[in-house]
DNA sequence: TGTACATCAGTGAACGCGCGTTCACTGATGTAC
DNA sequence: TGTACATCAGTGAACGCGCGTTCACTGATGTAC
């Protein structure tokens, strides 16, 4: 049991990133100042080196936050469907992932965004944090029968490289293909979403959610995937969505 | 003719944008500073103020600029290719526009990335810049056989918007499922390039280039546009390419 | 061609600002006897 | 239970820094007669 201090403790730390956060959302992320947390804390901006040895480590450490926040919103979008609806599941988390950046934009930009200048992520801290979300995703794509065996277009050049293993994570290893399937789904998914959050299609659609969702719907009809999966039966080649 | 002040007037506006772009290519855009720039120049900082009434004209100016140049770069692309060579101008032009940010790092963040804190954009100024180069894609979607008349995905949902007119440029409406192509593509060039040029793909794969180039022969696949274009003959239906 | 005046690029000092970080300190909380 | 000491969150003053911007100025370039 926590004494007092600790408590206070912890309160302080949690509060300090949760004013991080609010202002990063209003001025971005390039404009956290301690000083304006502590101001907006009712503390002195000294206070907070109790906290974090400097501001750097401050930001890291929302670096980190962020992601497991983001891992555990993708996390729970995928574990809301049974584990055999694959396409419920890769529906479900990529439309987690564009939701849960529009809902923390800053926090977005913080990990995905133009790096701060002056700031340098230390690799050894922020790589193994970004790697529960992705997990989530390639759980997924693991699991769409044939897709590991099949091999990736332009696979000659696909190194087969296993993904660096972090922790007590898993360190599954991953075919090309599964690879590239993941590498392009991200790109498209951060390509539609960065797009969206900076404003630049603000003029050119007015509904980036269905842009979105039929991106993602040609990426799931490409490996196989469609809403009603036949249960374990041969693999209908499945029919294109149109377009 | 021009006179001698003229003259070197045009050359030190020139200088000021080029070291200004040097700078954003070390620091990131974020980090741009007038007196850093005199510094460089050798001259003092408030003569930068005879050129540009403040930091953010500057700005706009080197956003104005950044989107001519690399429309400049991916208009050439296209017309390194036969106006009906469809295929060839699609890849060719995508191809350019990786390229380019490639070359100019911290202009294309300048363009679409995180915004510099403080610093809004005039509308009016930066949109219109931004034509030029949508234009270049745009006309080969446009010349694609059958695509502007065929429905897009979801297309309900999807307002029939003609891009706004500017200047003397194009004013062409473009059907909803020409639109939604483009975004889409852009959204998959944009993703991957800048997460490329944010270093996240640096241990997930050792040829991010081989992986763009897929995503473009998927997206041309998808609308119809193969290596071999038959001349004008009916269009067979393009066969999926693997995957 | 020569002189008087206008233009204007660039200077140097100064402004007020906010920043990250250090330091010696106070006073409340926690611990050992 | 009460006292003496240790821990440590937070203060307030100060540091050196770089920033955008203003202002009155100097001196070279350009123009009109």
């Amino acid at each position: 049991m926590a004494t007092q201090r600790e408590q206070r403790r912890a309160a302080t730390l949690t509060n300090i990133k949760a004013v991080a956060r609010r202002q990063m959302a209003e001025q971005g992320a390039a404009a956290l100042s301690l000083r304006a947390i502590a101001a907006e804390m009712g503390i002195t901006a000294p206070a907070i080196y109790r906290y974090f040895p400097s501001r750097d480590d401050l930001v890291t450490a929302l670096i980190v936050d962020a992601n497991h926040d983001q891992a555990d919103a993708v996390a729970a979008a995928s574990a809301a469907h049974p584990a055999d609806d694959l396409f419920g599941r890769f529906m479900a988390t990529t439309g987690a992932y564009r939701a849960w950046a529009l809902a923390h934009p800053a926090d977005y930009a913080l990990v995905l965004g133009t790096p701060i200048p002056g700031y340098h992520a230390p690799a050894d801290i922020t790589m193994p944090s970004a790697r529960p979300g992705m997990d989530v995703f390639m759980d997924i794509l693991v699991a769409v029968p044939g897709l590991s065996s099949s091999p990736a277009p332009g696979a000659s050049r696909m190194a087969p490289i296993p993904l660096p293993a972090v922790d007590g994570q898993h360190d599954q290893s991953v075919s090309p293909n599964v690879l590239h399937i993941a590498l392009a789904g991200w790109g498209r998914m951060h390509g539609l979403v960065s797009l969206e959050l900076f404003g630049h299609l603000d003029f050119l659609t007015d509904d980036p959610g269905a842009l979105f969702r039929e991106e993602m719907l040609a990426l799931a009809a490409r490996i196989g995937l469609t809403p009603a999966t036949p249960p374990i039966l041969a693999p209908d080649r499945p029919q294109d969505r149109g377009g």
